[in-house]
DNA sequence: GGGCATCGATACCCTCCAGGTATCGATCCG
DNA sequence: CGGATCGATACCTGGAGGGTATCGATGCCC
């Protein structure tokens, strides 16, 4: 199976539509059939069910989406990998490491740091993104390592190190009346009269039905909060970065928050290497 | 890149010659040399140093070397689980679970119970593989889900659930000195006078060096003991499947076993999350 | 219910590139 | 120095991939 014929596929598989799928890839509808067909009897799998109408995906087809998908990521990897060892050592980021914009910036700097005074330490370049992003920078090559929160983050198909846990506190405007309390618990906060929690995407960028603003990043939300139209539960390192206009409570029975390093399985590279066990060495 | 060009790319990786990569890929050397600078031009990679006389990998070539292997991999995974699955559902497994040929055989009868029991199961296909060749054999979508053995085989780059945890025996030729100790500790066995522990075969196959016979599996091992020529340190469920001639002393200092179920993170079969549910309700 | 719009399949043509053969040039070895 | 080895180059050919024009089936709407 070649590459060309995966992208093809996932393409039709997406749109459910030929016409769309051949326009969105820069080509002519007819090919793009016959690709999908020979692709189809050279597996011996029907992979769509098309009437005149409509096209569907078959079982087969299902499961060549969501695998081939897989592929595709791990070939964008290669590529993309393989283009940055190839740059002039002079500047080339030796190592990117990407984690979410809005955390554990403390725990960040020190590894930087303790990574910095390492012998033969390669030049790191951080990647900062919106949440849930890591993983896919981290499959799609685009990324080297990265710094994760389960159970918000899926550690899904890396290689993981604990690097530390932390309980959570909700953030409120200041002088709301739960600031005064010690500590809360999530049952005191649910349903709080005009302060709802937000809504985060989900991967394919769509958010979920309900109450609550719809959020794209840390700053935006604490921004509501400031705002007095949504509260958070964040992990309490976030602590360090409130400004005046809010507040942070501890939420007793809140999920812990680890902190976790993760990298592809299959890496070799020493800089990865050498990174994460500084990391480890910091806990 | 084309995953005609990785392959090309692999074949003379792993080779490190043009003559024999071409060979072994069935094409002429000429087209071979002719597609590797086609893509080393559009990658804006050097990937080859070659002289008339040898090959060498640059820093890039073996970049995409390991992650070449793994998109490979992930692209013939896709291939195979969608073959499997267009096939006519009537005696089509439905799942297939890789385990080491001589482990957990206690374990997996109640899990293919238990799992069988379930409404909607689905058939499943047991297949029995030599030591660390689950991984392998999951990679490449040759089966669905895998028993594996912590620390002897590594869980990179799966999704795992812990099932159990156990303890090593030693198992030495009934009547050995050692077999009337109520337990051991590693020291005790390890340069025992003619009884060397076993070499396994590296990922490669190849044998590392040192003193102690090869072994390819567990039966192989376990005639060597009785016959006298080696000493094995197993998990203690092995006691099970121990005739006469053996015997197994628990061995308090070896890192114990963990068994758990592995599969592939971006699996969205429901066969698979059925039999991972059934699993951890063993327990 | 008939005309129309939509959408995938088919027919046909053309271009380009993957693959083959022949040969060259460089390097190592005896 | 001559031969063997090995990758690169030159050149040719066939087929696969892509394009345009068009067909045939289906759903929709007046």
């Amino acid at each position: 199976m070649e590459t060309r014929e995966l992208r093809y596929f996932v393409a039709v598989a997406e749109e459910l539509h030929f016409g769309r799928a051949a326009q969105r890839l820069g080509i002519a509808q007819p090919p793009l059939s016959r690709a999908i067909r020979q692709l189809e009897r050279r597996l011996g799998a029907a992979l769509l069910d098309r009437t005149s109408r409509t096209v569907t995906l078959t079982e087969a087809g299902s499961v060549l989406l969501t695998e081939g998908r897989a592929a595709l990521d791990a070939v964008e990897a290669a590529e993309r990998r393989t283009r940055r060892a190839a740059l002039p050592p002079a500047g080339r980021p030796g190592l990117v490491l990407v984690t979410k914009a809005s955390a554990s910036r403390e725990l960040l700097a020190e590894l930087l740091d303790a990574y910095a005074a390492e012998p033969g330490a390669a030049a790191v370049e951080v990647l900062l993104c919106g949440p849930a992003e890591q993983e896919r920078l981290l499959r799609e090559g685009r990324a080297d390592v990265a710094l994760l929160h389960r159970p918000y983050d899926s550690t899904a198909g890396f290689h993981t190190e604990e690097l530390g846990t932390e309980g959570q506190v909700v953030v409120l405007p200041a002088g709301h009346p739960l600031t005064v309390r010690p500590h809360v618990h999530m049952a005191d906060i649910t349903g709080l009269p005009g302060l709802p929690l937000p809504r985060w995407p989900a991967p394919d960028g769509s958010y979920p039905p309900g109450p609550g603003p719809q959020v794209r990043d840390h700053a935006q939300l604490l921004q509501l909060v400031a705002l007095g139209r949504a509260c958070a539960v964040s992990p309490e390192s976030c602590r360090d970065r409130l400004h005046g206009d809010l507040a942070a409570v501890p939420v007793l029975d809140a999920p812990k928050v680890t902190t976790v390093i993760a990298w592809p399985p299959h890496s070799r590279s020493r800089a990865v290497a050498d990174l994460v066990r500084t990391a480890t060495r910091l806990r």
